[in-house]
DNA sequence: AAAAGTCCGTTGCAAATGCAACGAAATCGG
DNA sequence: CCGATTTCGTTGCATTTGCAACGGACTTTT
């Protein structure tokens, strides 16, 4: 348990305050649907093993993913300081634990309780760098062509690793219904630009040749 | 100034707050870039007047706007507590006036200061529906056809304002660059659509016909 | 009122994308 | 180890999209 939402809370303290938020573990089998589009939300969802997406279906079965999830990643944040209603799917893309924290036992801690400031500050960084994450994504979906979508996202990928090899999160399809585009589209780009010698891959793992200062 | 960043703080109360956070109130031309993309952002900027986007110009000279910003509304929330630098421009598209509030001003507040908490708890009220906002337009964009795109884009309107009818904050241009889609490819969707009974619309003025439950 | 500038719809065309389908390779389950 | 399933690249084709250009309507300026 190494999430960021505790990040400051001992490893002394941690049980009893997860056992004052009434925080529930819960195992889900791959492809278990957590949370459903449209449902009202009453807690905060955990990460603690496996990996998970926050995905739309819409009428005609196009998947699009929102973001993934990943351990000590959490869903739900916002919901604790504005009410609403899930956006999107939460799916476990694999078999995996996540911690449950109603947001209700959250909201209930005493105010002068060290580790609720705690948490409501760690819970605020979460939310900022979410914007942050968002917004990334949107610059990737803005452009107008498969491969500077592919490009974007590559390069975000180096900037914020600073590596020019590295494994993305999805598989084939997982990648198409991140940035939005159609699979066959996707793969047909994908070799046209190893090719021309702008990248190299192997399933899951990717090598940038291009040059990519964002 | 009935920003939301100061809901809760009294109208008594509120140039003593300002004064004290080194408010600068500035008036902008229009299309003045206020904040340029990349820079290191150091305040957070209060639209009291006017209309600014948050947009991006790639090599190309392509446009894509993140965000709009209205009276009330505000830039650089998230930077106060994560530091970073601007994702995106922030440009006034019509004469305004901001106000500039210094994060560091914002945070050497005093703790025990209640007009503080005030602010910071607002802040993060803010960036909750922020993010709820790139959530949906990240929707939005994740449709396939520009038609999906735009019936995304006026469904939400509906469904959040209550109306079949309503102004849409952008110009032609300005929505081709919001759905980040061609401009010409836009009008052409838009008037099949009208020609189809689907939506009728003059300039900015959308009526929305098909039924759109989200 | 004329002139300059902006906004918007339309068109033709080349290029990109989605879609359906297929088969090879890899992975999984027993 | 073998069969079943999933993943992935490829292809052909219909459709959509972007792009460049033009002209009319509307606004603003002089």
């Amino acid at each position: 348990m190494k999430s960021i939402l505790f990040s400051g809370i001992t490893e002394k303290d941690l049980p009893a305050v997860l056992k004052r938020l009434n925080a529930v573990e819960s195992t889900v089998e791959k492809n278990r649907i957590v949370v459903h589009a449209g449902e009202k939300i009453s807690s905060v969802y955990v990460c603690i093993e496996g990996a998970f997406v926050l995905e739309t279906i819409d009428a005609n079965g196009i998947v699009s993913i929102l973001s993934e999830i990943t351990e000590g990643g959490l869903f739900g944040g916002a919901f604790v300081f504005t009410e609403s209603v899930a956006p999107a799917d939460l799916r476990a893309t694999e078999k995996g634990k996540l911690l449950v924290i109603p947001i209700e036992s959250l909201k209930n801690m005493p105010d002068g309780d060290e580790n609720k400031s705690i948490i409501l500050y760690n819970l605020v960084g979460i939310l900022a760098r979410k914007s942050a994450y968002l917004t990334t994504k949107i610059q990737h979906l803005s452009k107008r062509s498969i491969r500077a979508k592919i490009i974007s996202y590559l390069a975000e990928i180096e900037n914020r690793t600073g590596k020019k090899e590295f494994t993305v999160p999805f598989d084939r399809q997982g990648l198409a219904d991140y940035i939005c585009v159609d699979r066959a589209a996707l793969s047909k780009e994908l070799s046209k630009m190893k090719k021309e010698g702008l990248i190299d891959y192997k399933k899951n793992r990717f090598i940038v040749k291009f040059s990519s200062k964002i």
